[in-house]
DNA sequence: CGCCAGGCCGTGT
DNA sequence: ACACGGCATGGC
């Protein structure tokens, strides 16, 4: 006889994704031409819309700095102009700074010689590096470098502490990004190895999707796709 | 007009 | 370890 039981965390946080993909579709992510526009974004996206990332990534492609080479020939009083619309411009652009000189110092300004660095060494390599964090390195790590790791941010935690996924619910530190972490790769964890990185990348797309349209600071959870699912707290 | 965005970092406890 | 405030701009 099957013996009935309450879903584990993961298999829920598992079911949410499966429910947003049939809700919102393939996400094609990330939007970017080209694996160092990806980097771009990433940097310019930290606590900014994606609206105003555009605007940057515009400028920059305006003044043939979306790649390797044009970037490194814009000086760094002219990038921080560029880069203005995304604001804090003043770290900002220094740190898009150190990543090139990093590229070109450690692995001659190619992003497929850093790519090919074993994933654990690679992330920490990102995370010594100024304006790099956890969700900045693992989005780099995944969607620049695609290597499988999870990438967790705002809306993840908020989905997951607002549904009693984690108890307690997670903060904004290293613990609280690890059990974000941990917990969506127990979600793919049954999935074939080869996948996960697709998976990583979908879910954290779909994530995104349902988060702007409906987890925001300010809750407004009417219509989410993830209704079905126990919603215990507004909070964060 | 006030709130908020696809975080990160230095400082204080 | 963890909370808290600063960083900056623009969309809605």
């Amino acid at each position: 006889m099957k013996t009935p039981h309450l879903p584990t965390p993961a298999e829920r946080l598992r079911r949410m994704h499966d429910q947003l993909a049939q809700a919102y579709g393939p996400q094609h992510w990330w939007p970017a031409e080209t694996a160092f526009e990806v980097v771009l974004g990433a940097y310019l996206t930290q606590n900014t819309a994606w609206k105003a990332v555009e605007r940057s990534l515009g400028n920059l492609r305006a003044a043939g700095a979306l790649t390797v080479n044009g970037l490194r020939s814009l000086a760094l009083e002219e990038l921080q102009r560029q880069v203005q619309p995304t604001g804090f411009h003043s770290r900002k652009a220094p740190a898009l700074k150190a990543f090139l000189t990093m590229l070109d110092e450690e692995f001659a300004g190619s992003l497929e010689n850093l790519a090919a660095s074993p994933t654990e060494a690679l992330r920490r390599r990102l995370l010594a590096l100024p304006g790099v964090g956890f969700e900045t390195a693992d989005a780099i790590l995944l969607y620049a470098l695609g290597h499988p790791v999870p990438v967790a941010d705002e809306y993840l935690r908020r989905i997951v502490a607002r549904h009693g996924l984690i108890e307690p619910a997670p903060g904004r530190n290293h613990k609280g990004y690890e059990a974000l972490a941990n917990l969506t790769r127990q979600a793919f964890a049954s999935d074939a190895a080869e996948n996960q990185a697709r998976l990583f990348n979908e879910f954290h797309a779909l994530t995104v999707a349902v988060g702007k349209a409906y987890c925001r600071r300010t809750a407004r959870c009417a219509g989410c796709p993830l209704a079905s699912d126990p919603h215990v707290t507004d909070d964060l």
